[in-house]
DNA sequence: CGGTCACTTGAGGACATTCAATGACCGTGG
DNA sequence: CCACGGTCATTGAATGTCCTCAAGTGACCG
């Protein structure tokens, strides 16, 4: 039976099989065999407060992370010394994919909130692949979508309108988390608005004034962190525009 | 003993021992040994002329491709119907790692000029990856790698500044030449200038104006599709600039 | 209750886009 | 060989979006 260094933390009997995150996380397409494997390399760690750093660039690369619960921004300092989001991760997805290249992280990795993440040692994740066939198509179907994903939102960057870049951030923050069992409607930005221009190459006053307008528009309601989006299907158009042309000229769906 | 399938269109003993890609495709970091079972799963394929297609969107992910000469541009089609430039692959790199999630080509390859590909079937480069450590870690860390770069470009399109854009995008073709063994002052954009501003998320008047800019202040000469790269150091400069207050004001380093 | 911080709102300006026209290059066909 | 039409690139002028700067409001905390 397996070492259980993972279990007394918690209370859990196991990392993986009674995770609620178990479709979305590694574990999808393992069978309960491998699994087992699987669950007898991962740690737990304490949960993160608001604010504490999972990692630092230039840190080791010794594992990857899991969110368990919470949620974790990242973010690289450009040649600048400006600070660039690159990401916000929900639970059940994994971090620290980036920095497998060169054994370091290339980026900052900070707890928005209470935040409890798993913890997997990749060189043992990676001798495990070896032996595990499912684990390791696994993990490129994992890194698959990553790059799939960035590749995505750089068509977002791409595309000049400020609303689009917002809407299709919000609906992809809707659809995140209505995937990880919480509402599709109604959800809390645990980033700052900061964070948000930062991560969509915005000003802080646009982001602002985009919510406001937004809201007008009858497309979401808006209160400090908590948002609703009432009408989804304004906004999927909304996120679908990318010129200037598209703002209450009346719609030409494009 | 192998099949030769690979071997006798271009006259070449082995796929990958003689390439001078050696060190920067797949083979890198896998050793001789292993490189011979790399190499019988590999198929050459005749020339793309430009303009052909390599796959398309929806296309079945049969296999990944290395670019042996030429070059190749990927784009795919936002909701909007319009095209969006995603890279611009040159020779040692390789394509459709965005395919592997879902088994579907979610985007376009298509030559920018006469360019020749090897074909690595897919189902058995994962077997042979479960196989062979070596590869398998090879393979994560190009994944890994490519994420990277796509954190970077994100930064990049966060930046307001098209002279940003545009010098930091030639700087990195021409690192990516240099460690071709071609030349990093002088090359040919092998791509248009539509295609370059797709890329960065500007207009082609945009580019056209900044090309004409970048000359004026020294930093290179262009002429058609040839660059030269004159004031590197300049160019850095530029590249690393991010706000509208930063050309020609004099040089506040950052 | 006063302080700090994050967010909101307003006014002005800069950069990039859009529209429009000219110019260079290429293949075709006379 | 030269004329022709097409595509691609460049250049100019005007509009617009988003940014910057600045002030104001509200929440949270000691």
């Amino acid at each position: 039976m397996p070492t259980s260094n993972i279990i007394d933390l918690h209370g859990l009997k196991k990392a993986c099989s009674n995770c609620s995150l178990h479709d979305l996380c590694i574990p999808m397409g393992v069978s309960d065999q491998e699994l087992d494997a699987l669950e007898r390399i991962i740690n737990r760690r304490r949960p993160l407060q608001r604010g504490e750093y999972l990692y630092r660039p230039g840190d080791r690369m010794q594992a990857l992370y899991a969110v368990r619960a919470g949620s974790v921004k990242t973010s690289s300092i450009s040649d600048d010394g400006l600070e660039q989001v690159t990401g916000f991760h929900l639970p059940g997805e994994l971090l620290g994919l980036d920095a497998i290249s060169d054994g370091i992280h290339p980026c900052t990795a900070r707890a928005l909130e209470t935040t409890s993440v798993c913890e997997i040692p990749y060189d043992r994740l990676e001798d495990l692949a070896g032996q595990v066939p499912g684990l390791q198509r696994q993990l490129f179907r994992i890194m698959s979508r990553e790059i799939q994903f960035d590749e995505h939102l750089m068509t977002l960057l791409g595309k000049k309108s400020s609303e689009a870049r917002l809407a299709a951030f919000l609906l992809s923050l809707s659809k995140r988390f209505g995937e990880r069992g919480f509402s599709r409607q109604e959800f809390n930005l645990t980033m700052s608005r900061n964070d948000i221009a930062n991560y969509l190459g915005l000003a802080v006053e646009t982001v602002s004034r985009l919510f406001t307008r937004f809201q007008q528009l009858g497309l979401l309601e808006v209160n400090r962190k908590l948002v609703q989006l009432i009408d989804m299907e304004g906004m999927h158009q909304m996120a679908g525009a990318h010129g200037p042309e598209t703002l209450e000229k009346g719609g030409r769906g494009g």
